[in-house]
DNA sequence: CGCAATTTGGTACTTTAGTATGAGTCCATT
DNA sequence: AATGGACTCATACTAAAGTACCAAATTGCG
């Protein structure tokens, strides 16, 4: 955060110089006016970039840890995650039942419910969307 | 990456307007020059940075490359990873036959063989495995 | 060229997955 | 006490998925 601040204060500065700067350009040519336009678009464009780049490896697994609040958001019970999170374990209706001490039709009820909540086709697809929503652990 | 381009496009006309535009606003007064080039300073840091975190969510596990050896270690074809790929995404069997261009009894020939490959019961199980063994992006 | 591997496709079959519907139990809230 | 939500389970059904076996076309390579 102190280095973002340390950034924008240097582009801010660099803006009054180019400034300053412009003032004696402009009567130069047309040609350097927009050729001071563009770099300033390159500049920032890279700035934007590199100040993005930044943060996102600073908290490079944050955004894989899982969403309890999408969870909730979804409407996704506690017992229906927990389907979920052995669905995208590879396991069979069968062997959910087995590891759950239920019966396999109470897992497919759990996981046609999981199927609406998560507006899913098939069990692959609620795995894919529950990997976009960061709902299970990857 | 049509996109990236479109945004690029649409922001190189953005900025030939604000060229034309600042013909006539660079003699309305002192203030209308460095207000506009703070506005392009600004627009272009947020797109660096919309592009930026667009990328980066394209390919949020860049780092985690695909380890092709793997998959040839694994004995798997071209279009079998392809097909493991299409399974990973959530797709049936049909509809990556449509993908692909092939009938459904290919990708049910594809889908066997995957499974025996990745020593998999299921769909779901081989998506697990190829998750395991970094075959996929994830 | 000829061989091997890949890719494609089919049929017939079994298994698993998923839907629809209804219903009983438990538990917390009103 | 009643209502609603969550969890459980069952039946009957349809739809996918997966297996087994076979076979033809294609492609890459020595």
């Amino acid at each position: 955060m102190k280095r973002t601040i340390l950034i924008f204060t240097t582009l801010i500065i660099a803006l009054l110089c180019l400034f300053k700067l412009s003032k004696y350009a402009y009567f130069s040519g047309d040609m350097s006016i927009e050729v001071g336009i563009a770099l300033i678009a390159i500049v920032f464009f890279g700035t934007g970039m590199y100040i993005n780049k930044k943060e996102v490896r600073k908290k490079p697994f944050s955004h894989r840890q899982v969403d309890i609040k999408k969870v909730e958001q979804l409407g996704l019970s506690e017992r229906e995650y927990q389907v979920l999170h052995e669905i995208s374990m590879g396991l069979s209706n069968k062997e959910i039942a087995n590891k759950l001490f239920v019966s396999e039709s109470t897992i497919k009820t759990h996981v046609s419910n999981i199927l609406v909540k998560l507006d899913a086709k098939r069990r692959t697809q609620a795995i894919q969307k529950a990997k976009e929503f960061n709902i299970i652990p990857m």
